[in-house]
DNA sequence: GCCAAAAATGACAACGCTGTCATTTATTGA
DNA sequence: TCAATAAATGACAGCGTTGTCATTTTTGGC
């Protein structure tokens, strides 16, 4: 069958030991003999066995990304942010598609750690932002990553990627109260999200700071879905005057308002502007296509997935990480939808 | 640190190949041992390590779901149904996205297998439908689902699920033609994938069967792209007459199709009507929203997961596996791209 | 209450690797 | 050239399970 370390060793005219040596890379071979086992790993197409592996080094390489997201685009890209930096760290990637809003889903991540014996985690909101979940991974000893929104962080000494959303908030606003606009609609995501907290507050902000009075008749809670922004939509185009301009807390939430303003026969960005958040494919395909704030989700994804890596690298080997928490501030991308010719 | 099965047979007072029977439900242990293990098990906290099982009973349970595919709510569906049925059966699910187009991808594939020691692959297109991948694996006796489309099958007996995306793209086409076109367009996708010359004699063979000639000119190449649905609209348009209405490939092209119309101010659907494929999410959230054939993406991949699942079984205990081979049909979803009121 | 057969349990060797520490071989400086 | 030191290699004990087979306990028939 399958060849093993024995039978390298035994071709090569090694020990085993020695064969370990150049799989792992330790350098304290000499050349020759290098060059003999590299030999006969080839001939025999050998493959560590991993279980093994494992078992004697005592703990995988396998970090999960559990993800609860409506946004296909956003899962993928994180993805394969995490998969390049996983595959480059001789890490695998495990998935765990589940629900946040399920009562147990804290014991169901520390279950699937324990189960599938996972090095670490990687966390997206809304899971990297609900403290039950976090506190319970604390106590079960997991280590974690978070990718989150804002920073009334949950105190824990483990690594987290930042996203400033109130600052791309703010710019967006800015940028529509800029484009002639005061009377600016604000339509809200899950507020379990955080992320929808602070694109509401940057959007207060920069209300505030060109001195327009805050309307909260104009700021409308809802799902960062299609159906929201249809639904907003007609709330919002029903008022007289109708607001010109809409801030939408996603780009899909965006897509569906321009989808109602356009069932009404309401002409945008003419007698109304709208704007979304997260440069999804899809925003440049509207017609016309969305302003929007543009996050690297596969640079944060990366970022995040390395600074797990190091971390649990530096845990193994008992020395102090460095801290490599960092913040990512989404841009402004200006296009039709907010632009009257 | 943490219970072994050890530690757990020392406080049960019974042999650690006790607790093994216990936690591998053999069911063969006396019902007040089994309470006494179980208490233990529970008290003590123990999950049985993966590694060492592993290596135990040679062989993982882990699958791989490799894919090469440009649509985010394809993969995002697929993935979610591979997951479930795998966390249902103790599978565990680990990924690896990849480019079906470089030059490596069997080895990659092969490598992958080896490295993380894979019990089974399952494949979607194109992947699945490249036979110089298939060959690879069979090569190296790898075990792996296809989820396909059409029926020129690589001869394999390993289990595949098939799409009949002729069916559903005939359908399509003789429902442009019941509203009265005749003047119809095509706009392809990627060669490499099956579906694409399956949709294609699909629509070929509707007209045919309406006694529409084929006009080669009205049959545009192109990629699944957003981007080639509008190229495509500015060729289509620019012809005199134009056709009066479009298939395309899949739903990104029908969008761009339709943004291109909507740029040089053509209506959809009173001047030209356009179909998708595939039913994605946006495909209900243009205007108008997108005629179109729904594929069960997610029920599809639980019946590819499953099969394979019962494949691996079969084949390890050395009896022969039901033919699990299954066929799915998209259905038509009409929509107002392509009905004049 | 005894014996054979069946059921339950245990002892112990794998599984294929890494870690530790001992041993051998090469290198250096005088 | 010869210690002394460093570099390279090897022997062997785990790692935490499962599989095999032996042993003990229970059961049922008479």
């Amino acid at each position: 069958m399958a060849a093993t370390i024995k039978s390298v060793a035994e071709m090569a005219g090694v020990s085993i030991k020695t064969v370990s040596r150049v799989i792992n890379k330790e350098g304290t071979v000499k050349p020759d003999t290098l060059q003999r086992v590299e030999e006969a790993i080839k001939a025999l197409k050998y493959t560590p066995n991993k279980a093994a592996r494992d078992l004697a080094s005592k703990g995988a390489s396998v970090l999960g990304y559990v993800y609860d997201n409506p946004n296909a685009y956003y899962i993928i890209d994180m993805q394969k942010g995490i998969w390049d930096v996983c595959h480059k760290n001789n890490f695998e990637l495990l998935i765990h598609p589940c629900d946040a809003s399920s009562k147990n889903i804290a014991k169901e991540l520390v279950d699937m750690v324990d189960t599938a014996q996972l090095a670490g985690l990687i966390l997206s909101p809304p899971l990297s932002e609900m403290p039950e979940v976090l506190s319970e991974l604390d106590q079960n000893q997991i280590s974690y990553v978070r990718i989150l929104s804002g920073d009334g962080l949950f105190p824990s000494p483990l690594p987290y990627v930042l996203v400033n959303d109130f600052k791309a908030a703010y710019d967006i606003t800015e940028h529509l109260i800029s484009q002639g606009h005061k009377n600016i609609a604000f339509i809200a995501g899950e507020e379990i999200h955080k992320s929808t907290i602070e694109r509401l507050n940057g959007y207060k902000a920069a209300l505030e700071k060109a001195g327009i009075a805050i309307d909260e008749s104009l700021i409308i809670k809802g799902t960062y879905s299609f159906e929201t922004g249809v639904k907003s939509s007609e709330t919002l185009l029903a008022m007289s005057p109708h607001p010109t301009a809409v801030f939408a807390c996603n780009d899909e939430i965006a897509a569906g308002t321009l989808f109602g303003a356009r069932m009404k026969g309401v002409d945008v960005p003419q007698e109304l502007a709208i704007a979304g958040f997260e440069n999804s494919p899809f925003s440049r395909q509207t017609f016309p296509p969305l302003t929007t704030a543009s996050q690297p989700t596969n640079e944060i994804a990366q970022h995040a997935a390395a600074s797990l890596i190091q971390y649990l690298r530096a845990k193994k080997a008992k020395a102090a990480h460095d801290n490599l928490n960092h913040t990512f501030i989404p841009e402004l991308v200006v296009r039709a939808s907010t632009e009257k010719q």
